[in-house]
DNA sequence: TCCAGGCGCACCAGTTTCGCG
DNA sequence: GCGCGAAACTGGTGCGCCTGG
């Protein structure tokens, strides 16, 4: 009995099955499968047509094995940020056509970044795109040193070896967004922070100096938010219950703002007749019709590709540069104007 | 010059590049990683720290290559779908600690069904479990051909061979929620569906039925809806435009509850005194305090633990039933009241 | 004589180099 | 120089075999 029956015993179809169902060698079946040159028109035609007929499919895994390249990028994302979800979408996109398969591994409450990495690691991902990554900037070296790594919206000062940082410019979307609303008439504008959040820290400055640049350093003022829903709505509910609102709040996220509306709805607050809310991302979430909110825009898709820009050109070109300290690249925010503002 | 360096060369270490630190065979090393018996304590403690010291990380996919098993369970998921993200995680806590890994591969606007499955099975997955799949039931029974699969909460029948169906019992849980308004005094309850989303028409069918139950047949009444925000809110819209508002609404899904719920609220009708709204799935969403919303729970850790567990069955036990038609395995929901529904 | 510890080698499914007609 | 095949190679696994106490 040949090694080559197709179908029937369980094992699915190698290279090896369609090279004797077409009568050729094997090598020569990769190079068809590969469409590289090297095969008359005729066999090829024929080599194609016996895969076909026995339904064969590359094995990955074996193909990334030889080949020293693995064209694996690694992404690690948190399973329900809409932000990262966002952007895993617009890195399928930038990385598929540019010949790379991407590798998911989701952070969630149940699982850290450090198994999320690990996982990654063994999957023999050429490079790693880390989506707000939160671990410490020394972990982030070590990663580095085996493999580059491009850290997207968390930035680092300074960025370690083989660590490329790609940003949204947020103290500039802070400014953006508090210039919109003083423009606007407002004096009390209250930020609701993101804490320790990837980005949350250039975004209370941002917000911080354009306040003192209007000369409302007085009526600066922080509150201590977070980066859901629940947060958001836990800091309007403070506002509300100490009598005197502010006439605008500026939240770290669009999903923090969500909250704060619905809060403010709750209370018969109406927005934006008595209190402008502005959100950060851009996510769907905010153009939806009901929620219709004014948000400082990432451009999401850019961030993709920038960030798997970065990391192939790390794997293709640079080759002097692996060690070459960390590059930064931010691209600037943009204000969107929907309808949760307007003049005091 | 030896093929053995560890660094340096810019190659990750191998196998080999273990056993000439530690002065040992290569199988030797393998035995030693997989924590295998074979292999002496000295010995063991030897290799162990060579290989600590290179960095020795081993290769999944080269290990896979060699084993027959791969033991990889292909996920199929949406990525923008908060109760498949959900079920991801708890597929994440199940399958690691039977000693398998997870595959992630994602829906989305931008990436249909098709791609998602082609990556898993090229990825040599053994088994694909698929969150609500949305592809006709004819190409479920061709994958199925090749590698088992589990549907998650979409039912088939008849269910082709080789697929399991893992569920929630939709129309039941449409009962639920309709019984528990009606005993709270609503009679004209209307249901705003998810149209030809996987579970919809089951629950259309549980809401239906349940109406005719309460002899309220000429009551029931189904608006078109979706699995968004913006489905439930624009649906919600539709109700108020009518003028005769119903006295209690059943959304598809949490995020088309959410929808309904802001509109209402945008247009200063009061929930739960003038509307009852009611979800269906208990993600974090319904949960939080500010919307608080009563729901019908799916119970999502268990589905995410059956479906890994179907899926284990197929590859492990069960050799002779590989061919056997589907198995379906359909779990209880159960009604959370929260604060969206009261007394008409 | 037994057997634990350790080694060599074939093998997985592809890719790549080289040489032949 | 084109079309093709033989064989080496990728990193790890598992079997058979050898050796010494």
């Amino acid at each position: 009995m040949p090694t080559t029956s197709a179908a029937g015993d369980g094992r699915r179809p190698t290279l090896a099955d369609v090279a004797a169902r077409a009568g050729v060698s094997v090598a020569l079946v990769s190079i068809v499968m590969r469409g590289a040159k090297g095969a008359g028109a005729a066999t090829r035609e024929r080599v194609l047509r016996a895969a076909e007929e026995i339904g064969y499919r590359p094995d990955t895994r074996a193909r990334l094995l030889r080949s020293s390249r693995s064209r694996l990028l690694g992404v690690q994302f948190g399973l329900h940020h809409p932000f990262h979800t966002h952007l895993v979408e617009g890195i399928y996109a930038a990385a598929e056509p540019a010949g790379y398969q991407v590798a998911l591994s989701a952070v969630a409450p149940s699982r850290g970044e450090r198994q999320a990495v690990e996982a990654l690691l063994a999957d023999r991902c050429e490079a790693l795109v880390l989506l707000g990554p939160e671990m410490p900037v020394a972990r982030l070296a070590d990663i580095a040193a085996q493999v580059p790594v491009v850290s997207v919206a968390r930035r680092l000062r300074p960025a370690p070896p083989g660590v490329d940082v790609v940003r949204t410019a947020d103290d500039e979307g802070a400014r953006q967004a508090v210039d919109h609303l003083v423009a606007l008439g407002h004096r009390a504008i209250v930020h609701i922070d993101g804490g320790r959040a990837p980005g949350a820290a250039d975004r209370r400055r941002g917000y911080r100096t354009a306040m003192n640049r209007h000369g409302l350093s007085g009526h600066s003022r922080l509150l201590p938010g977070g980066l859901t829903e629940e947060d958001g709505a836990r800091a309007a509910r403070t506002l509300l219950a100490e009598g005197h609102r502010p006439s605008a709040v500026l939240a770290f996220n669009d999903r923090c703002a969500t909250g704060v509306l619905d809060a403010f709805l709750r209370a018969g607050v109406g927005v934006p007749t008595e209190v402008s809310v502005v959100g950060f991302d851009d996510t769907r979430l905010a153009r939806l019709a009901h929620i219709d909110l004014t948000t400082v825009a990432q451009d999401i898709p850019r961030l993709a590709e920038l960030a798997v820009g970065r990391a192939i050109a790390r794997l293709e070109g640079e080759r002097d540069s692996e060690t070459a300290s960390g590059r930064e690249t931010v691209i600037a925010p943009r204000l969107v104007v929907r309808g949760t503002t307007a003049t005091p």
